[in-house]
DNA sequence: GGTGCTAAGTTCATATTATCTACTCAGCTC
DNA sequence: GAGCTGAGTAGATAATATGAACTTAGCACC
């Protein structure tokens, strides 16, 4: 990976996708998001991940600021860890949506599930959709893309 | 990766990671959506991706349907390849504003640059929401998920 | 009609990561 | 104090990525 990208690529996709691209933190991330998963077992056996390789996945997004790891004692047994989603962590569910969305439509199957995000008090579904400053929605076919300074996206 | 992931994985964001999840793959797509890269040197230099690396992803996101190849011919030179997005490949559009709104906030730089997306025929800018049926935009911060089979998210 | 140029690759040696299996370790239960 | 369980480590092997050099096809220019 060149210095171009990675992490002080000056491309904000670039710079995500040096935490997120690879084929197991995002399935880290869902499972803990959706299905809940804070304990090493549950993650190992949900995804069926080698232990190492979740070990090493776990401690890099600890490092990163998107998981922290929390020590809880049940009674009976000996203290333990969790690993718990940190607000940056939880706010991949944009991205998550959107690769959901994805899958759903461009890569159906019958029996396949997605997440379903709902107001936190009021379960009202919501959906991930491109909006107007006037909050009208857009289709994705609809729209044209540009490179732009981030300093122009302020306040938007 | 075992099998309860991967291409038949019911879960729609492992599905999508399949094809996704890699370093590279999500970077090639930037670089055709919002740069208009069409042809192999200039997704080689823009990315800094190796010349045998590149053809196998090319080949692969083709053989997933996300580009199409396709011949070409300037006056005075020979007949060459451009790689151009389907259908398919457009609409991860709302994949690709997701990480990079990702990016924006959770890894910011200050000379760091985005995609803006516009509307094809007016220009006016959008961005990416979670929206309720009535069109009200709620906070990614207030969502809760849960999994649910996808036949219950049809018609929304 | 030979030389050089360029886009689009291919080949191959090396380095890095992932996978799979077996093992450790700490504290609890019995 | 023997065994169980969750949470890992360690190490051999397999798969991928990287980087550099090489190939190929056709045109341009001399």
């Amino acid at each position: 990976m060149p210095k171009s990208l990675g992490k002080d690529s000056t491309c904000s996709i670039a710079r995500s996708l040096e935490v997120l691209g690879d084929r197991w933190t995002l399935l880290i991330v869902r499972e803990a998001l959706i299905a809940g998963s804070t304990r090493f077992q549950e993650f190992r056996e949900a995804l069926g991940i080698a232990p190492n390789l979740l070990t090493q996945r776990l401690t890099f997004l600890i490092e990163e600021g998107l998981l922290t790891r929390r020590t809880y004692q049940e009674a009976g047994t000996r203290s333990r860890h969790e690993y718990v989603l940190t607000e940056a962590g939880r706010s991949l569910n944009l991205v998550i949506a959107a690769l959901s969305d994805w899958g759903r439509t461009r890569r159906a199957r019958p029996d396949g599930t997605s997440p379903a995000f709902t107001v936190e008090d009021s379960d009202t579904p919501v959906r991930l959709a491109f909006v107007t400053d006037d909050g009208d929605q857009v289709g994705a076919g609809q729209l044209v893309a540009r490179r732009t300074p981030d300093r122009e996206l302020v306040g938007r």
